[in-house]
DNA sequence: GTTATTTCTTGATTTAGATCAAGGGTTTAT
DNA sequence: ATAAACCCTTGATCTAAATCAAGAAATAAC
């Protein structure tokens, strides 16, 4: 799809805001902006992203969609949410590494192609120095999950993806209760038994909003990089500290 | 430690086999090399790496040693297993996020800051490309885990970690079956199930050496990844095809 | 506004792997 | 050579979460 040049002024001003593109003038990022490319894709689409067919950069536009590994049971891991803004780069898988990419809303993809990044980044050292920043947050984002996914029960998974959800956003659950139980390796039976479960200890979901009874029922269950992003945090009602 | 003008010839001509440092010339790399550190570590000895007091890339020059995080009941994950020639880049980590490296043997790891990396990243693009794939190289291998750890019942995983063993190496189970099974996220005990449960498939560990009936008994625990650097891939033996 | 479809909850049952416990091997230390 | 420490195996039991099953609630479709 090639956009058009309206939308195009659009779609530039809002890459600029992300961090990809941090400490990068308008001109330095003008010749990558122009080998932009734009796709769609439909709720349910399954789509397979390769190094071989997909060597590029994606940047979700507008929609959401989950990457995942099926297994020959039809077992599914749900290795990363993709909300808006968030990028996926089979560009760096190695040739024989696949995900599929699995569209739970229609979808609008921008990417790049290998060729254009990596010309950006022989072009402007910021730009390799964004690149090895968004790697380097993958690294530990996946670190961090299977921390959350191995070591925690099932109660203080769905206690952690709230704490986790409360503060980075808005005090709203941002996706369905399957979704996010996938996402965090549990069948959706048991993300509800949970759920049930710290009702008890005052912690409640009223239509997605979450909800305390008191306020700080949910620091049990925090890890000290999203408390870095909490007001109470490393304070004396902190649990951390 | 400041190593002896000796030791670092052989250093230096060490550092140059690994990937971190290819296709850069013995001259762009000694500005760098000159700021190489050096520490030792003992065997039991437990560090926490984190950015504030590890903005370093770390090189494993002999020793073994394994990133781990530990909850408040004890129970641990392995990050990774650190052998010989493999990095750390504590660097790369947020400021509010740490992993403990936990020393299986008495290590020597070799440093550099972060300055030096980043001094080495600027002039050298080619630098940052081998960063970039390091990283990337980290993100595919924790997908991997992360699949392997959370869809395979324990003799899949144990079977897996066989060939993975037996085509990247010699064989040989390079660790010992704890320290595999920790890696593999289960207990010792269930390491030796699994491993009994192989046995009458016809694969045995015979002192850490992998033997096989036949010859093909782990091609169906295999993944993609680890099978492209099969001899059997995509041939009529091979069970991927 | 009613029907249809999907999503969620609650209960009963099953199961894979953890835990507990004890004995056997193997390596390291003295 | 003997002891000590550690690692591994095997068996018995337990448990958290999966699975199975059936309603209830919420969303979407007509």
């Amino acid at each position: 799809m090639i956009p058009t040049k309206k939308h195009l002024e659009r779609y530039y001003s809002y890459l600029h805001t992300l961090p990809l593109f941090s400490n990068l003038s308008q001109e330095a990022l003008q010749p990558l902006f122009e080998t932009l490319q734009v796709r769609q894709f439909h709720k349910n689409e399954i789509v397979t992203f390769n190094s071989k067919e997909h060597s590029r950069l994606y940047i979700n536009f507008d929609g959401l969609f989950k990457l995942t590994k099926i297994d020959e049971r039809g077992d599914e891991i749900v290795l990363k949410i993709v909300d808006k803004k968030d990028l996926v780069s089979p560009m760096h898988f190695s040739p024989h590494y696949d995900v599929a990419a699995d569209f739970v809303k229609n979808t609008t993809l921008f990417y790049f192609s290998q060729e254009s990044i990596a010309k950006a980044m022989a072009d402007h050292h910021q730009f390799s120095l964004n690149i090895v920043q968004y790697l380097a947050d993958s690294v530990q984002s996946l670190m961090l999950s299977a921390e959350v996914l191995q070591l925690k029960t099932a109660k203080e998974k769905v206690g952690w993806y709230l704490v986790h959800s409360k503060i980075n956003a808005t005090f709203e659950l941002p996706y369905s209760k399957s979704l996010t139980a996938a996402y965090l390796g549990m069948q959706p039976e048991s993300f509800s038994r949970a759920l049930s479960e710290l009702k008890k200890e005052g912690v409640f979901l009223d239509n997605k909003k979450i909800k305390l009874d008191n306020g700080d029922e949910l620091c049990a269950y925090c890890d000290p990089v999203t408390g870095a992003d909490c007001a109470f945090f490393k304070t004396p009602d902190c649990l951390h500290s």
